[in-house]
DNA sequence: AAATCGTGGCA
DNA sequence: TTGCCAAGATT
């Protein structure tokens, strides 16, 4: 029996009636071009992020800064704050580099080819090529979970990830056309998530069902192959929630490298695989909120002790802050400008935590 | 080049 | 409850 090449066209055919509507999307057949700069940061936040927590998100940025240049003129605890919550807070750092360097050295246009992209930050061999297919029409190979997915059972490649990439590749650009490149990659990503899905794939409705290998043979809910992953450890840490008589917050500014870079968060211990050691940020009666704060990270799970404190005028604090040996910058911030919203969110659990209990601290020691 | 870097939803 | 997963980039 004759194996039966998959077509660039089937899939567009199939796209042209079943394309999602998205904030940042242009319909099909509407000859209308897109705005790179939404395409740009739609991809940016897009990346390893599902498309229902980035619509809220892309419509406040949007609404605040409908333009590169508006962007790249915002202050950065803004973006940052406005960021807080969507992760990978690196891709909120690039983002301001990547729109400043378009606005100040290309005048606010951005690139129209994959090399051109990649060389700004924040834009990796996905996120380049995607803009310049979606964007600008290229034929660039797009290549992102969906897609290698959607190869893997295309073709019944059972060699796992990631040291199947580069046969992915070769495949997906075996099949990328030119005409409507930027039509098509959005197409097979929109297959990867709504018909050819990691789990329960809707094989009989999908427009490649006939050419694909993995359907035949039985395989298509198993692929693609995956490398086991590592377990996480748990650490543990203290953090210490510190209101001021006249209501002000005692954050701080996270260096710009590593986990939570450049978010505000709560002074506190470091966090270690060995049992928490007090570490607090200045002298006050300590309260433990008797409850953690636990999250999951990436890479590991985090166990958060809390303890609160009431303490003196916000203007008598001040002096005291500049005793401890760390990175991050103290903040004292007033009940105006600290909004909950700007922390990331194991901070804002925090938060959440601690602000009852200090309430209660109030209530019975007057 | 393996490790690092968030978060929420889902089975 | 735990693990898996999402339009990856950076070092």
């Amino acid at each position: 029996m004759a194996k039966i090449a998959p077509r660039a066209e089937d899939l567009l055919d199939w796209y042209d009636q079943h394309a999602r509507t998205l904030p940042w999307r242009v319909p099909p057949l509407s000859n209308a071009r897109p705005d790179p700069y939404r395409i740009w940061l739609s991809e940016v936040m897009l990346q390893q992020t599902t498309v229902a927590a980035v619509k809220e998100y892309f419509a406040r940025f949007t609404a605040l800064w409908p333009s590169v240049d508006d962007l790249a003129a915002a202050p950065d605890d803004r973006v940052m704050g406005e960021w807080a919550g969507l992760g990978y807070y690196a891709r909120a750092r690039n983002l301001l580099k990547c729109a400043r360097v378009v606005s100040a050295d290309h005048g606010g246009i951005f690139p129209d080819t994959e090399e051109g992209l990649q060389k700004l930050p924040g834009i990796g061999p996905y996120t380049a090529a995607a803009i310049a297919a979606i964007a600008f029409d290229r034929p660039a190979v797009v290549m992102d979970g969906n897609v290698e997915r959607v190869m893997a059972r295309l073709h019944d490649i059972h060699t796992p990830l990631p040291a199947a990439k580069p046969e992915l590749k070769e495949q997906a650009a075996a099949l990328t056309p030119d005409t409507r490149p930027g039509d098509y990659a959005q197409a097979v990503m929109d297959l990867g998530a709504t018909i050819c899905t990691p789990r329960s794939p809707a094989c009989g409705i999908c427009p490649w069902r006939d050419p694909c290998a993995a359907r035949a043979a039985g395989t298509a809910p198993e692929l693609p192959r995956k490398t086991p992953k590592k377990a996480k450890p748990t650490r543990r840490g203290i953090a210490y929630l510190a209101r001021t008589a006249d209501g002000h917050w005692l954050l701080e500014k996270r260096p710009d490298k590593g986990l939570l870079g450049g978010m505000l968060g709560w002074p506190g211990s470091p966090w270690a695989d060995a049992d928490p050691q007090e570490d607090p940020p200045l002298d006050a009666d300590w309260h433990d909120v008797g409850e953690e704060a636990l999250h999951t990270f990436t890479h590991f799970h985090l166990r958060l002790g809390l303890r609160v404190a009431q303490i003196g005028h916000s203007t008598d604090v001040i002096p005291t802050l500049y005793r401890r040996d760390t990175d991050a910058e103290f903040r004292l911030l007033s009940p105006g400008d600290f909004r909950p919203s700007d922390l990331p969110t194991i901070m804002r659990k925090a938060f959440d935590l601690g602000h009852g209990k200090l309430e209660t601290l109030r209530d019975t020691r007057p």
